[in-house]
DNA sequence: TGCAGTATGGTACTTTAGTATGAGTGTTTT
DNA sequence: AAAACACTCATACTAAAGTACCATACTGCA
């Protein structure tokens, strides 16, 4: 986070640099101007990738959501979906049921449908494949 | 992959317009040069943006890699790292074992270990907890 | 009304995972 | 040399995970 914020600081300082130079040069001519401007949207294309990764942040930190197009084309119903976030968030088939009032067989049920839709063996595979797919 | 070809494709076309309109404000004075160079640098920032995500997506598609200076703060041993890296990728023990030709039994010992250090119960929970601290 | 889909749950069983403990073999450090 | 550490492996468990099959109940749709 600190790192992010750092790298913000760098690239504010190089734009400012650049727009002084971009004055300078406009006098002396010892720049051509689309240099100058290819510096310049340089600089922003960098602080778009940051504005990137603190989006993506907060989506991994706080709260996993599933793609809800990727879930429908995997088919997966309203619990399994449920289900799936409960497993993501590492939780045992005990654990899930307690959290949405249901029995552990009846984890297991949705547990087992997932898998092969997913065409997972186990439960961490599945994650990784959620992970290739993009629906998580 | 395709979406963001496509969103590549409307910056692009957003860009060249703004720029043909910021020729033909400077002769009609229609708008200030200082909206226009705004708007332009929104266009960089998106296209960091975009860029941003494309230089994420390869490295979750193809191979994962631990933060080494984590794996240093948890006191993880190379074998540690390279068992978790299987886990990651959602093996089980067994094929784990054949992966870096050991036994399953040395591969349990391992796991528990990284367990303890990550502080989890599960593998499940290993590799959430792993993306919280930023191990992977 | 009957069918399809979803959600629920149970039993019974097999397979993985995980723990605890002990132990042998190297390598590095003191 | 002895201690400390990393890696290896085994045995013997307990605990989860996962499969297969069956059954009930509710909802929406043809």
């Amino acid at each position: 986070m600190r790192k992010i914020a750092f790298r913000f600081g760098l690239l504010a300082i190089a734009l400012m640099l650049l727009v002084e130079l971009s004055k300078y040069s406009i006098t002396t001519h010892s720049f051509t101007n689309e240099i100058l401007a290819v510096a310049i949207a340089s600089m922003f294309i960098g602080f778009g990738v940051l504005i990137g990764k603190l989006l993506n942040r907060q989506s991994t930190d706080e709260q996993i959501i599933l793609n809800e197009t990727k879930a429908q084309e995997l088919e997966f119903s309203t619990r399994e979906s449920e289900v799936f976030l409960e497993i993501v968030k590492g939780k045992s088939n005990k654990e899930i049921g307690e959290s949405l009032f249901i029995s552990e067989s009846t984890v297991k049920t949705h547990v087992s449908n997932i898998l092969s839709k997913l065409d997972a063996k186990r439960r961490t595979e599945a994650i990784k494949k959620a992970q290739a797919v993009g629906l998580i």
